[in-house]
RNA sequence: GGGCGGUUAGCUCAGUUGGUUAGAGCACAUGCUUGACAUGCAUGAGGCCACUGGUUCGAGUCCAGUACCGCCCA
């Protein structure tokens, strides 16, 4: 393994892309590839990429995702399982035409003006733009995507399984085609789903009109009755086929059975009696609009009314409304009221509170119309989909999302699937002259009409696509070749995690959930995990139309891919949404700094008894110092962790625990104390040699740990650490790493971390985290020994290290004591003080091995034991300060030209007294109180005792100190 | 109308089953060219954990309610 210099400062920009090709060209992405690690015997893992949409360029919302996405693939990498990220693009049929639309209009032209052939010409021309640069961000973000196994929902593979899922469910009866009331939006001029329709609290006006009774000795109407009917659509009039009151309304109950005059169409309409109508809206009269109203559908079914609609696709009125027609419906509304008040009919307008249906596209307001249109029948398949939940076969993490779910699935309405738009899949039902309807599987169409066996020169296909998600619906199944039980489909289906937001919850996954279990009866993910929104440094939602949204891109060329993946994250909590502004990225890039500085510092330590390309070793527990050992027993403890939350899903966490590992714990103290060490010319070659090859151990794991986060950084600085013989070349493949105390077997939760309990467990131990065979090595060899010796004396030396961990601590908290002290008592900081110490014995051994350590950090010279508190009083005199750390005691002697700092020495010590007595009164208060005593477990008994002591002895400390 | 989330240091946020002294980053103050790193080092200041009540030996954490902010569904 080549060491090389390295740079002062990190550079991402002269290292990501290359590492990137080393990657690509190592063939490492892919679980089948030349280069991949895997283990077939291990269970895979898969992530089936939520397809971005080629509308345009990522943003961070993505860039969170593919981070998210790619820790874990990345983590079940290094475990050994073969890893499954499949990274894809949705064609996103209404976000596209509405963007290529718009594109269209600066160069005026128009969808129609193009016509459906040269349209979709033009959309595949920007689709192919779209495609290269939401690629390219994506491979900069360093997904370690298969790019090999690359789908788009517009392909050849997604058309198929389009057409044999619809044939499917329309066979089992799950696909019908009806007329109903849908949802139209007139500048789409497409159908949408309930989804896609916004509830838009708004002030509208209720107006109240009179429709005249017609005299049944005339025909005609007249002019001195009338019944007053309420509405907020004065339009819909044109359309009206009915009036309802309420069965039990005495006001009305003479008029049942008779007809008004509807204005301007002259239509006679019946007035009908519904236990629907709402007495107290309005008048307690209400006009009946079949086909623009879902209520006025029902009650015009239940009283045989006419459906008359009235509006042209475009939203203006048609032919049928008279007058009117090819007006625009606001504007008719408006020429309508003022007709109404012309001819002396309109009675009364109002403020009226109430919710607006609006296109989650074009923010038009949604139009109800009488369509003919093919739906999916949800219940049975929501039934499906709420048992595979609540029996725990698939888990939606946070767990509060399945709330949400179970209330979403339990109320669902059937899915209108028709589009009348032009990018997408075509619905495969074509029409025969007689109506019947044919749908087909076949690519060419049915042969003959499936009902009459008419020519299929005579059918007609339907002109309508599919709603997008349909296709989107089938992606965890059509990526992997289905219909065709293709290898892939039965290695890889199901997949292990659907990570995305939890805005998409009803639209794609119970989408998805619902297909797979209708078409493969089998829920297509054991894990949803939900991630949250990331908004702007203000909370805003980031859009292109707040001009708020920020290109990853931008970041990664400043601040590098593994700060921006860091950064994203470490502020991530599962569904919640995170805040991001430039300083989280900042904190990262220095964290990425210090992990290359510190990686620089060890390289440039290596002991000159080590040659360049020395294979790594472990360390040998006999020639570690106090320092050492503690750090091998955190680096272990780290591994712990990172496991524990990688389990749970907790990435944040994983990031939390190894930023305090690496910065707060290893640089700040570990090297700091392996450079004393290292800088002692009579330290004996082994220990050398050994501190070393701790340094390199540590390093080598928490590169390894911190590899999913931080892929790019940490690569570059593995290749320049000594390995071990059997290591890959890329730290991408290599293992991960292991902590003899952690139980692989208890890690094994969710989808994650379900690294079979294999035999590995046991033998690789040894290679990876735990301290080698230090038997073995003394007799020379590196090589392995008995593994039951391997494993007792692996047990033996985390015994040690933790022994040796417990002592450190004390110490550590004792030389910032002493820091603490000179910096309040106002003495030159770069200074060499003398420091008389008083050790207690169960301190004295790891005190003594880590003297020039401690001496040096708390810049003490010369630092002298003393063997007892009395003597160690003697030192007492005006000008020295005290430093009390638990049970260590000592005094930093100025030297003559220091200034005496008694006063501000006194204040310190007070301060600390008071602080230790507050606790002290508050561990007593709890021993002293029978409730807890007998009540609470004994262990926390324990350390409340354990504790009060503690404190008692500082306390006593503190005030004997003070009243000298 | 129903449901969910948030409220912790000046700011942005952690705090996993209740258990010693509530943490981090940024910002702030003081002092440092410390042979890895000024993208740094050392030290410090800063919290009625929104409010009210309850459960418990013990509540930031559990329960009920209130307020404000936000989201979802209708």
């Amino acid at each position: 393994m080549a060491e090389r210099e390295l740079e002062k400062a990190y550079r991402p920009s002269a290292v990501e892309g290359a590492v990137y090709e080393r990657w690509l060209a190592a063939d490492v992405f892919a679980p089948d590839g030349a280069g991949s690690r895997a283990d077939a015997s291990k269970p895979p893992f898969v992530i089936i990429q939520p397809p971005p949409n080629v509308t345009g360029s990522l943003h961070l919302g993505h860039a969170q995702r593919t981070a998210v996405e790619d820790l874990m693939i990345r983590h079940a990498r290094m475990q050994g399982r073969p890893a499954l990220f499949l990274p894809g693009l949705d064609h996103a049929s209404i976000a596209a035409q509405v963007v290529l639309d718009g594109i269209l209009a600066r160069e005026g032209e128009t969808r129609a003006s193009l016509g459906r052939d040269r349209y979709l010409e033009r959309m595949h021309e920007f689709v192919e733009r779209t495609r290269g640069v939401i690629l390219g961000q994506q491979r900069r973000v360093g997904a370690s995507a298969d790019w090999g196994r690359l789908r788009f929902t517009m392909d050849e593979g997604s058309a198929r399984a389009v057409r044999h899922a619809f044939a499917a469910l329309y066979r089992d009866g799950l696909a019908y085609r009806t007329e109903a009331l849908i949802n139209w939006c007139p500048t789409c001029r497409t159908s949408l789903s309930d989804l896609e329709v916004i509830a838009t609290p708004t002030t509208g006006t209720i107006w109240s009109v009179r429709y005249h009774l017609i005299d049944e000795s005339t025909g005609a109407p007249d002019p001195d009755s009338w019944i007053s009917v309420a509405t907020t659509r004065p339009e819909t009039i044109l359309g009206d086929t009915g009036v309802a009151v309420h069965p039990d309304d005495v006001r009305y109950a003479a008029l049942v059975g008779r007809e008004v005059r509807i204005p301007f169409v002259e239509r006679d309409v019946p007035i009908v009696a519904d236990e629907s109508v709402d007495r107290a809206f309005g008048s307690g009269a209400v006009k009946v609009t079949p086909a623009h109203d879902a209520t006025d559908l029902e009650t015009g079914r239940r009283h045989g009314l006419a459906s008359i609609d009235v509006m042209a696709d475009d939203g203006t009125i048609n032919e049928r409304g008279g007058a009117y027609a090819g007006l625009d419906r606001f504007a008719a509304r408006t020429r309508i009221l003022d007709d109404l008040v012309a001819q002396g009919d309109f009675a009364d307008a109002r403020p009226h509170e109430m919710v607006l249906g609006r296109c989650q596209r074009s923010d038009d307001i949604v139009e109800p119309r009488l369509k003919t249109q093919w739906f999916i029948r949800t219940a049975p398949l929501a039934e499906r989909a709420l048992e595979v939940t609540r029996s725990g076969r698939t888990t939606i993490l946070p767990e509060r999302f399945e709330k949400v779910w179970e209330h979403w699935l339990t109320g669902i309405r059937d899915w209108n699937v028709s589009r009348q738009l032009w990018w997408g899949h075509r619905i495969p039902a074509w029409y025969c002259p007689d109506g019947h309807i044919t749908v087909t599987e076949l690519e060419e169409g049915p042969a003959a009409c499936g009902s009459c066996g008419c020519d299929p020169s005579q059918l007609r296909q339907d002109p309508d696509i599919f709603d997008t998600w349909f296709s989107s619906g089938l992606w965890p199944f059509s990526t992997l070749g289905w219909p065709d039980a293709t290898d892939d489909l039965a290695r890889y289906y199901p997949g292990s995690v659907m990570e995305t937001g939890y805005d998409i919850i009803f639209f794609w996954v119970a989408r998805m959930v619902m297909l797979g279990l209708a078409l493969l009866d089998e829920a297509p993910f054991a894990t949803v995990y939900l991630s949250g929104l990331i908004r702007d440094p203000y909370g805003r939602k980031m859009s292109k139309t707040t001009g708020n949204v920020v290109d990853p891109l931008e970041i990664i060329d400043s601040m590098g891919a593994d700060a921006l993946r860091f950064a994203l994250i470490h502020g991530a909590t599962p569904g919640l949404d995170q805040k991001f502004g430039a300083a989280r990225v900042e904190n990262a890039r220095n964290f990425v700094n210090k992990l290359w500085n510190a990686t620089r510092y060890v390289l440039g330590a290596r002991p000159v008894s080590i040659p360049p390309g020395t294979s790594r070793q472990a360390p040998n527990p006999a020639h570690l110092g106090p320092g050492e050992l503690w750090i091998r027993s955190r680096r272990a403890a780290t591994i712990d962790a990172v496991d524990g939350a990688m389990a749970e899903f907790q990435f944040a966490e994983v990031t939390r625990s190894l930023y305090e590992a690496i910065w707060s714990e290893f640089c700040d103290w570990g090297i700091e104390l392996s450079k004393v060490r290292l800088s002692d010319v009579d330290l004996p070659g082994p220990e050398r040699e050994a501190t070393w090859w701790t340094l390199v151990e540590t390093l080598d794991t928490y590169l390894r740990l911190l590899h999913p986060v931080m892929p790019f950084v940490t690569e570059e600085l593995w290749g320049s650490l000594p390995h071990e013989s059997d290591d890959p070349s890329l730290l991408m493949v290599a293992t991960w790493p292991r902590s003899d105390a952690g139980d692989p077997a208890a890690m094994d939760a969710g989808g994650i971390d379900s690294d079979a309990i294999d035999a590995a467990a046991v033998e690789a131990g040894a290679s990876d985290s735990d301290a080698g065979d230090p038997a073995a090595m003394d007799a020379g060899g590196i090589g392995s020994g008995a593994i039951d010796a391997a494993a007792v004396e692996a047990g033996a030396s985390d015994v040690e290290s933790e022994r040796a961990s417990a002592m450190v601590g004390p110490l550590i908290d004792f030389v910032r004591a002493a820091r603490n002290a000179r910096a309040e008592g106002g003495l030159e900081a770069s200074a060499w003080l003398g420091l008389r110490v008083v050790v207690p014995a169960h301190l004295s051994e790891a005190f003594e091995g880590l003297r020039p350590a401690i001496a040096r950090l708390a810049r003490a010279r010369p630092l002298e034991v003393v063997g007892s508190r009395a003597e160690l009083a003697e030192s007492d005199a005006p000008g020295t300060i005290a430093v009390i750390s638990g049970d260590i005691e000592a005094r930093i002697i100025p030297s003559a030209n220091q200034a005496a700092a008694g006063d501000r020495d006194r204040e310190r010590l007070e301060k600390e007294l008071a602080e230790a007595e507050g606790f002290l009164a508050g561990a007593n208060g709890r021993l002293a109180n029978t409730q807890f005593m007998t009540k609470a477990p004994p262990e926390v008994v324990a350390g409340a005792l354990a504790r009060a002591e503690e404190l008692a002895e500082l306390v006593r400390r503190l005030r004997a100190h003070l009243e000298a």
